[in-house]
DNA sequence: AAATTAGGTTTATTGCAATAAACTAAATGT
DNA sequence: ACATTTAGTTTATTGCAATAAACCTAATTT
């Protein structure tokens, strides 16, 4: 099964970690609670179902990631642009953009990066 | 609530449709069975709570999409910059491309979508 | 006129994500 | 020594997406 794959609540629960690794665990119910209104065993719950995915890690009640922000980002952006735009980034930008306009600082900022990876 | 959400069977079945709309409803269900192994029920209870949401319509027994596709894709691409890329595009291409190569024509294409899109 | 097919609806069942209550055991504070 | 805090686990509960069985009625076929 796909284990980089992250459920609603649970990428909002990577992101606490995320922005806040190293985290001591008390500290994590703590926050989970103030920020995602959480409690103690839900916090829990889910940090070791990630915790066994491979995703996290819980050492010593030190809570940090073992996959990062951009690799679970990088996974979700191609299972989107796979599954719903037949795997074609063109496809996804035509959507995207639709009949919206942007900037042209925007537009070069986009280009730039489109430069870069044509390298 | 978010009445142009698809979930995962329902944007296969909406497949269904906009790759053969107009369809009467007995194709749609041989379809779907072929297709998606569905059983006639599940066909017609998922129709039917995409017709009550306003993206399809079964009139006299002939269903076709009410939302097009692009209208569909377009949604679902900003759904996903918004809740896991800050609702900034770049960010988003950025994690697509990661250390990946893209050759110079897809970099055209993209570069002319982008060009369309700022004027 | 009896059987079959077309075109559905009503009412479950299953599976799994999301959430948490209740319990534990070890460490630490008083 | 006792009370409290830390750091969890075990075991539900809830909610909803996904799927379908069983039923219904009107039209059509035999």
């Amino acid at each position: 099964m796909d284990t980089y794959k992250l459920f609603d609540a649970e990428y909002k629960f990577a992101n606490l970690i995320w922005e806040n690794e190293p985290i001591n665990s008390t500290e994590l119910v703590k926050l989970s609670f103030e920020r995602l209104g959480w409690k103690k065993s839900t916090t829990y719950t889910v940090l070791r179902k990630l915790c066994e995915r491979g995703i996290l890690k819980n050492e010593a009640a030190i809570v940090s990631s073992v996959i990062k922000k951009e690799d679970a980002q990088r996974h979700e952006s191609q299972m989107v642009i796979e599954k719903s735009f037949n795997g074609s980034l063109p496809q996804f930008l035509t959507a995207f953009l639709g009949e919206r306009k942007i900037s042209k600082k925007e537009a070069e900022e986009l280009k730039r990066i489109i430069e870069e990876a044509a390298k």
